[in-house]
DNA sequence: ACGGAGATCTTCT
DNA sequence: GAAGATCTCCGTT
């Protein structure tokens, strides 16, 4: 497997958000791989009013400035973390959030991470996803192109776009209004039962009763 | 399956 | 002092 490097970041979060569909995001903890496919995504960008980087270069957001490969991991709601890759030039402060991942190393080191909860539970979710995998203010602003800091992605088989679905971020507070409430700036994997929530179904001729 | 509310604390106004 | 890139529990349908 090889770990993705420097120049896969720097380049516009949209893309970037795009291709790591697919690659596995991997924790080394005391010789143990614990792992995972990344199957959901959301990407957050310069000017952008739904960034952290918003409202400007604060002590929190600072990794959305620097090298592109970094890890950008915050506190939210007073106990939830959750897991970034800062991508982009340190001109441009940008990153894209991991919402889930498919368990697939580690399996029993997740399950007691997630306390016993059934396997559909374990990693669908940004705060579920970094609850499985220890992740947490210790691995805020690491090098996730090396494996010197534990925690690394790797490449993987490109996911072909019809096996991908777009759609609108999650989670994004009502201060937040158009058009970045609604930009498609959320990617993940068709029918991955492990993605955090997929929008209801539309409704159409065949599938109407 | 869906919806509402509480948890819990850092960050910024 | 308020809100937050969320999760869980508990209620009702």
């Amino acid at each position: 497997m090889t770990i993705l490097k420097r120049d896969f970041y720097n380049r516009n979060a949209c893309e970037v958000a795009r291709e790591l569909l697919g690659t596995q995001l991997v924790r080394m903890i005391n010789g143990q791989r614990i792992s995972g496919m990344i199957v959901e995504t959301e990407a957050y960008r310069e000017g952008d009013a739904a960034s952290h980087a918003h409202n400007g270069r604060t002590p929190r957001n600072t990794p959305m400035w620097e090298t592109p490969g970094l890890s950008y991991v915050y506190l939210t709601y007073g106990m939830h973390w959750l897991l970034n890759a800062v991508v982009e030039s340190e001109n441009s402060p940008a990153a894209v959030l991991i919402r889930a991942v498919e368990p697939l190393e580690g399996l029993d080191i997740i399950a007691e991470n997630r306390h016993g909860r059934p396997p559909r539970e374990w990693t669908n979710g940004p705060a579920r996803m970094t609850a499985a995998l220890s992740i947490n203010a210790e691995q805020n602003q690491i090098d996730l192109t090396a494996k010197t800091d534990g925690l690394w992605i790797e490449a993987s088989d490109t996911i072909p776009d019809e096996n991908i679905c777009i759609g609108a971020r999650i989670g994004l507070g009502k201060n937040v209004s158009e058009p970045w409430l609604s930009m498609p700036w959320r990617w993940w994997i068709k029918d991955n039962p492990h993605v955090s929530r997929v929008p209801k179904p539309k409704k159409s001729p065949s599938t109407a009763k």
